[in-house]
DNA sequence: AGAAGGACCAGTGGTCCGTA
DNA sequence: AGAAGGACCAGTGGTCCGTA
């Protein structure tokens, strides 16, 4: 357990100060919740603020090299967030650039099985899914404010929410990140059992995290084709995955499939019902 | 009955020919639909295509003196409906232009009580709200569609479903008009009795159109007081009102009402709780 | 003045690809 | 090579305002 709370803290190298404004506009909204959590929560909520960031100085003077962004720069918000000193359009500024100021990242993550911390600069699993349940709780939050002004309220993990878990401090969290792994977090939700066999096995085997990824998209066809094909409504049925946007690719997957398994039972019987189903799989990724 | 058809007629001097292709695309989809329709569907579904329009030559030729939008006119899509044969940078097109050929619009609305038949260059409000049960034909149509071929699934009334009836000949139908009528749909779905004494009311007095749509608010506001205030799910629960999106105003309105409510309640009493309700109302439109 | 709707705009969902 | 994420882009929700 004490190993939890220093693989939470190895994130803290990249974590920034939590912006508060937002968050003390709110109730408390978080609750429900379940079980996890932890030494994981501890740094995400940035309760451990205290402790000082190794590359805390520089982080916000960077500007990144910036190109001219089209549009937007108008509205500037009720954040006091903006820090747009330096004129568009000085020559110095576009072009070649580039302070030196090294990028940040997250460490990398690694295929762990469940309950394993990942040792050096690397990421595990079960922080990987931990990221899930933040946004999660972090939509509540979000929730709970729309709700309290009156305005449309956001059923899902809209840039909205990514925006505010950003401004909370939560930096590490960013879109294409989260809904590159969403299946992956699916599996998890709908088989764990299944999930961490999977987690056992690749890393058993050796295989990178890219490995892993792809290959939890089988495990939930097949759960698919046993439920009606319907993904959407495997997603919307429950309440940890019903926040996220069903990926592109396992949409697809799913309905390749159903097509091959139609296309199958009419060529071989043509008796049509539903139910069972399980069997080969016609599979192409 | 047979004045019906004569109304639903005098629509088709602005109706174009339907665009069958994509129409094929899909199952019948339709289905329930209930009460209503009969003549009105005819002349919607394009079935009077026989007819001819009386404009329908220049229709296409038009231009509408269209200033050069930013992006876009890249992706084609799969429709052969482009027409893009003149060159953006036509010096001849820029500018004045106008060949003057005459904008066609619907003929404005007027109060009209149930089942009375507008007369005259005008359109009353059964047609209006028959125009709302259109949209959801071909929401069920796109849903089908989009099922059929495994792509994202809308629960609402979107753009894409506008672009789908403009495609299908159904040109009278568009987004402005939809949305700023939808808060008095919603008065004749949720309270058909209370939206019927409305209209007769407003018509009697000699009362517009705008008069008359200010006047749907209030009674919106009132039921939604008795529900707890959730306008969203007041919408989402009605079978037909559920693919409409609250409009921004009724929602403020709504909350504002709240607000006051809740600020009178503990200035009086401070007894707190929900139920009843009612009463004077604090509403400032 | 009253009303219909083309056209615009800020911010979305989605993900590529320059970066480390 | 494998991976994280800034930044982009087509199409959205929302509605203003030039038009009739």
């Amino acid at each position: 357990d004490n190993n939890n709370t220093l693989d939470a803290l190895s994130q803290e190298g990249l974590s920034e100060e939590p912006v508060q404004q937002e968050i003390e506009a709110m109730g408390s909204g978080g609750g429900g919740g379940g079980g996890g959590g932890g030494a994981w929560e501890l740094a995400a909520m940035g309760i451990c603020a205290g402790v000082k960031t190794k590359h805390g100085v520089q982080r916000r003077s960077k500007k990144l090299g910036v190109k001219g962004r089209i549009g937007s720069s108008s509205q500037v918000g009720r954040g006091d967030d903006n820090y747009e000193n330096e004129s568009e359009d000085d020559p110095e500024n576009v072009g070649g650039g580039g302070g030196g100021v090294e990028r940040q990242r997250e460490h990398p993550f690694i295929v762990t099985e469940p309950g394993e911390v990942a040792r050096g600069k690397k990421n595990g699993l079960d922080y990987l899914f931990h990221l899930y349940e933040q946004c999660r709780d972090f939509l509540i939050q979000v929730q709970t404010i729309a709700k309290e002004r009156g305005e449309k309220c956001p059923t899902k993990v809209t840039n909205q929410v990514f925006r505010f878990a950003k401004k909370a401090g939560a930096s590490y969290i960013n879109k294409p990140k989260m809904r590159h792994y969403v299946h992956c977090y699916a599996l998890h939700c709908l088989d764990e059992e299944g999930s961490n066999a999977l987690r056992r096995d690749f890393k058993e085997r050796g295989e990178n995290v890219g490995a892993w990824r792809q290959a939890c998209y089988k495990p939930l066809v097949t759960i698919a084709a046993r439920q009606g094909w319907d993904i959407d409504a495997i997603f919307n049925t429950h309440p940890r995955l019903s926040i996220w946007y069903v990926p592109t690719k396992l949409r697809q997957l799913c309905h390749a499939e159903r097509r091959a398994a139609a296309a199958a039972s009419t060529s071989v019987g043509g008796g049509g019902g539903g139910g069972g189903g399980g069997g080969g799989g016609h599979l192409h990724f």
